[in-house]
DNA sequence: CTAGCATTATGCAAAAAATGCATAAGATAT
DNA sequence: ATATCTTATGCATTTTTTGCATAATGCTAG
């Protein structure tokens, strides 16, 4: 069955007239004759009353072409439908992955100043664990993961089709309360024997492996104890804050608390952890609407945030 | 187009493989595999994902399908219609209005059903608006309108010469995809302040008003947000399928996706919908066969459908 | 990471189908 | 009845589709 015979009987049944219709469709007046015939044998009963001129369909070839229309009506609306969303990709709904630290405060600054500069998209966070999150995208659960990188730990794919752009950066430095004259609470330089208390992330937290290799190769465990433990960063930040000990945190997130005098960067100015803030992608799993936010972001490097 | 292109794809959606669906069809899978790519062409989509074994459709190759089973269905009915009407012919022939979802959906099955028990009659379907469809009944076109109401919408005339019997019920329910453990994806409980992202039937719809009533009383404005929006009720199902948010749609629809697991009902018992399918006839026209047809369905109350 | 297996895509010649031309057959009107 | 218009048919040609062999690609197990 093809569409082009309902075409025909269709023509046919406006001029009621083989050769002109012929004419209309560009196709032979011959050839014509034949493809009207060839779709009364398919549905089994003559549909052209040729009896008479100009001809007419029969009753039977109304009805078909009443249904044919419908029918066809409904696949060419699908068809629409279809091209549609896909040059209208704004009601996709984008999902990011993130660990719960960079959802918590990176990511809507970020969206916030992604979508001044894109234009809005409909998306949602899933705040999980970074393997987590890596490992939903790779299931296609959620299109893009968020994520620190630094010198010490990239999270690139291992053969896997992941790749991944700078979106941001942020760096890790040690702080704590500040004493009254702003000098640190706990300065490094002064420990002889006792160690300073430490607030650290706990061994879970994505963001120890970062910290670890810094504490490690600057001999750090020797001049920390630890006082606290906790795997967010809020957490720290405000034990920090009551002077409970040094912690290495997210210069986003403390940046208030060190302009309003809250917080004080402490010991060495070499321990200090550049961190990335990537955006991951599965290769594999792309469609138009996020190959076009990767096309933007991977052409403009950084967008500044606020 | 040809039929046979989307007899392919059907196939293809069943066996998720090219050559085995190639030799079901009985055609070398090299030809098969151009047959595919042709109706993709005529799409102006890819419709199946092949980068996965199986290979699986694509959500435009899902829709495609569903809309080319609805219309070659429609299709073939008429052209049975017409095989009948010859073998009976000087019968009077029953003219049925409805709108295009019923007409696509539930008017097959319930003529299946009726013509069973009642026997067969010759009949021609008038799928279009339901304003239309009520106005062509009163302008003696059509016999009989096919139409959904609930509580919050009735097509009682105004004074005119209309009636209404049931011939089935139907309802609406908040349906998404589930988790794992097959709890929904999207629980209402669980928002507190992030809204369930909505699978919406557009504004046109007619569906639309009997769901918006719901919403409305239910204050579910506060805890939805728009995700994606269109008329027909297939696409919201598919994307339902795939987890993108929350859909109101008709039991009868998903009923199998519930019993496979690939939906799972959602939100609060209460927000069901209750929909009567009424046949509706004009009472000053009338004549033997339609009177014959609707004291038959009236004395039955309801054919169940199967 | 690679070899081996399975699946899909492509080049090309052969087969099938549709088309156009010329013309026959049929219908209409004067 | 015949001139004229319209549709159907035979046949060579063109276009399209198909199958075969094979290349490219994807998946899997060692």
């Amino acid at each position: 069955m093809d569409l082009a015979w309902f075409k025909d009987l269709g023509q046919l049944s406006k001029t009621g007239n083989f050769s002109q219709a012929a004419q209309i469709r560009n196709i032979s007046q011959p050839a014509f004759s034949r493809r009207i015939k060839a779709l009364e044998t398919w549905v089994g009963t003559k549909l052209v009353d040729r009896t008479r001129h100009p001809v007419k369909l029969t009753p039977a070839g109304e009805q078909m072409l009443e249904a044919s229309k419908q029918a066809f009506e409904r696949i060419e609306f699908e068809k629409k439908q279809i091209i549609e969303a896909q040059s209208l990709p704004d009601k996709y709904i984008v999902t990011f992955g993130a660990q719960h630290s960079i959802g918590w405060r990176f990511f809507p600054a970020w969206l916030q100043a992604f979508e001044d500069v894109y234009g809005a998209i409909i998306s949602t966070l899933r705040a999980d664990d970074l393997a987590n999150c890596i490992d939903a995208m790779h299931k296609h659960e959620i299109d893009f993961v968020i994520a620190y990188e630094s010198a010490y730990s990239r999270n690139r794919g291992e053969g896997l089709a992941r790749e991944a752009i700078r979106i941001g950066t942020d760096f890790l430095i040690p702080v704590c309360k500040p004493n009254l004259d702003g000098t640190p609470l706990y300065a490094f330089s002064s420990s002889k024997g006792s160690k300073v208390p430490w607030l650290r992330f706990g061994e879970s937290a994505p963001i120890t492996k970062h910290i670890n290799p810094l504490i490690e190769s600057a001999g750090l465990q020797e001049k920390l104890s630890v006082a606290y433990e906790n795997s967010m960063s809020g957490a720290l930040r405000i034990r920090a804050r009551e002077g409970t000990g040094v912690a290495w945190l997210p210069y986003s997130l403390i940046a208030p608390d060190l302009e309003a005098g809250l917080l004080v960067r402490t010991g060495n100015e070499e321990w200090k952890i550049d961190l990335d803030v990537m955006l991951l992608r599965d290769k594999s799993h792309t469609n138009t609407v996020t190959r076009r936010i990767w096309a933007f972001l991977a052409t403009r490097q950084q967008i500044p945030l606020i």
